[in-house]
RNA sequence: GCCGCGGUAGCUCAGCCGGUCAGAGCAGGGGACUCAUAAUCCCUCGGUCGUGGGUUCGAGCCCCACCCGCGGCACCA
């Protein structure tokens, strides 16, 4: 058994999240939670929401609100989309609670002690009249270049040149339109140079172990070459305080809201030690060598996950080329891996809320089961290369595979049982038919267990689908409605047969399918959950901050990754469908909406 | 421009270290069956594996060049 931390790309607070969000690092890193907690592992996933940042500020202003009150506005609704996709966190929290602050502010310090956080005056835009940091790509302009009329300031859209925002020609916030200053300013910078060696080494290391994606490792090795320092501290009111004598009371300097995002995984772990009973509890995911890390997130993170962080991890352990010492928690553990999903598309193109070109987790939900999202994201998501979602393909994935494939093996077998036995069968001497079965689908331990570990989640539901067409074509072969006449003796051997190959089919598909697991579990006479499901907790801030709901959950019921045998004599009832079949008309309907028709 | 990814049957894609690798699902055509949400099962049509070279006894799989599509290029979360 090894301590498996599942770290969880935390969800940006400015608004509610969509498909696409979900498949990049929800649906991926539940489905191997659940996997490594039924593998005997001792999981702890743990993620929240991320609500710093200017992002924050401009879309409270577009709502007239506080930036307050849109996170908590926004953090209540992905909590509530993510428990309802089944997502297993033992913590979800977020990053304006006390705690986060305390642990993030602790980073902060020791990383500047330990000299690898350096002060340097920087030339940047701000908003004359909020006297905050105007990003780049929030100022327009006329590009110097093209002289294309609104060029952003870290780009122009137009003939594709890189920029820099004082250059542009008449240039005005995008925000409010007003005219920005170009001011120096004084903002610590992470000492990426000399953090460098040790970050290659822990690189290097990571390849030579061979688990990451390849282009993962490609790209993060290739940051290597021309590493800076990099800011870690802004001109903003909206975030956390930096934690030195001079700047902590100035309320426009706050830490950088990637700085203190990633630190969310150490902090809610720590949050998560604290409301379980034994504060050091954490230490046996980041102080132990032998535990291990996975990241989960879509590719825009990658450099956050393969090099801030790290980073952060190598300045705070006193790793790098000053030297030091680590802080109070002691040295912490390096990710093990880095797991990045490509981007989903939507009918052909990127996502894009402003054009209306989304579907968001809760709307979805509204209208679909939460394991036909799930199934397809597993079996068509963007796993290794950008994918495309489709109504059209969500149609016949869900109707095809869902439905025809699994639900129907379910349900025929189920049924067949119910109007012929009542009861699980018993089974007679088995042919070397029955045992084929029987072993295939034994065999899905092994096979799925592995490529599900290994990150190749579409493999694995693919192999497990297959699985389930052999027990169709089982059935097909030996059919029992004629046995029934012929031979009863031998239809319910076969019928046994059949559900315990559904029975164990069901066990390799509950961390794709958790909602429904429970349901075959029961239709084949099982009682309770099959997976256990997370909740949405109350909880008060642990250091007197306001309250805020948390996902949690106690996953200590997940059932063991092993073939469970059937007793015969357990009462069978007739079943009811599992999976909801699609109409044709709800890829029309769907798209019409898309369109913005209705 | 630089870096990376992809270009395999009508569609969506598998093909790890080169040697039954020319595959799967869907769509199309034909048939069987009736337990099951008209679900299931069988058979069948279909590809010179982007292009041109090269290495090799042998290459979708390695090398070079080119064409096409996509993504990233940092202070943006």
């Amino acid at each position: 058994m090894t301590h498996v931390l599942s770290a969880v790309a935390w969800p940006y607070a400015n608004g509610p999240r969509h498909i696409g969000h979900v498949a990049g690092f929800g649906v991926p890193s539940d489905v191997y939670s659940r996997y490594m907690r039924m593998a005997g592992h001792d999981v702890l996933m743990v993620s929240g929401t991320d609500e710093h940042g200017t992002p924050i500020l401009v879309q409270a202003e577009a709502e007239g609100i506080t930036p307050r009150e849109l996170v908590d506005k926004n953090n209540r609704i992905i909590v509530e989309d993510l428990v309802a996709l089944g997502l297993s966190y033992d913590l979800f929290t977020r990053t304006t609670t006390r705690n986060h602050y305390a642990v993030a502010q602790e980073l902060f310090a020791t990383v500047h002690r330990n000299g690898y956080m350096v002060e340097q005056t920087t030339m940047g835009a701000i908003s004359p009249s909020t006297g905050r940091t105007l990003p780049d790509r929030y100022i327009e302009g006329t590009c110097p270049i093209c002289s294309y009329g609104s060029a952003r300031g870290d780009q122009c859209d137009n003939c594709g040149n890189q920029l820099d925002p004082i250059d542009l020609i008449d240039p005005r916030s995008r925000i409010n339109g007003e005219t920005p200053q170009f001011v120096e300013s004084q903002h610590f910078f992470l000492d990426l140079p000399a953090l460098a060696e040790a970050l290659g080494e822990w690189l290097h290391g990571r390849d030579a172990a061979g688990a990451w994606r390849p282009n993962v490792l490609k790209f993060s090795l290739n940051l290597l070459d021309d590493v800076r320092p990099r800011a870690m501290t802004r001109d903003i009111d909206w975030g956390i305080p930096v934690p030195l004598p001079g700047w902590e009371d100035q309320p426009n300097k706050r830490l950088y809201v990637w700085f203190d995002a990633v630190i969310g995984y150490l902090s809610a772990s720590i949050e998560w030690a604290r409301r379980s009973g034994d504060p050091e509890a954490w230490r046996q995911w980041w102080s132990t060598p032998s535990a291990r890390s996975s990241y989960f997130m879509g590719k825009d993170n990658i450099t956050f996950h393969s090099q801030i962080w790290p980073a952060e991890l190598l300045g705070y352990n006193g790793r790098g080329a000053r030297g030091g010492s680590a802080g109070e928690y002691g040295a912490l553990e390096l990710p093990t891996e880095v797991v990045s999903s490509e981007f989903l598309t939507m009918e052909g193109g990127k996502f894009s809320s402003s054009r209306g070109v989304v579907i968001y987790v809760r709307d979805f939900l509204s209208r679909y089961q939460p394991d036909a999202l799930r199934y397809y994201i597993a079996v068509a998501g963007p796993e290794n290369q950008d994918s495309d979602f489709t109504w059209d393909a969500f149609l016949r994935r869900t109707n095809d595979e869902l439905v025809s494939t699994w639900g129907n093996l379910v349900n025929r077998t189920a049924s067949m049982i119910a109007k012929n036995v009542g009861s699980i069968p018993s089974a007679g001497d088995l042919t070397d038919d029955d045992e084929a079965l029987l072993a295939a689908v034994r065999g899905g331990f092994a096979t799925v267990g592995s490529l599900i570990q290994g990150h190749r989640q579409k493999a694995a539901i693919t192999e497990a689908m297959r699985l389930a067409g052999e027990a169709n074509r089982y059935l097909a072969a030996q059919a029992p409605w004629q046995l029934k006449k012929t031979d009863p003796a031998r239809m319910e051997t076969v019928l046994h047969v059949a559900a315990q190959a559904v029975v164990d089919l069901n066990t390799l598909l509950s961390p794709f399918l958790p909602h429904s697991s429970s349901l075959v579990h029961r239709a084949l006479g099982g009682e309770g959950e099959f997976q256990p499901m997370p909740v949405i907790a109350e909880v008060d801030d642990l250091d007197g901050g306001p309250a805020y709901p948390v996902i949690t959950g106690d996953y200590s019921s997940a059932p063991a990754w092993e073939p469970r045998p059937i007793v015969p004599g357990t009462p069978v009832a007739a079943p009811s469908p599992i999976f909801t079949k699609l109409d044709e008309s709800v890829v029309e309907e769907e798209l019409a909406r898309l369109r913005g028709d209705s």
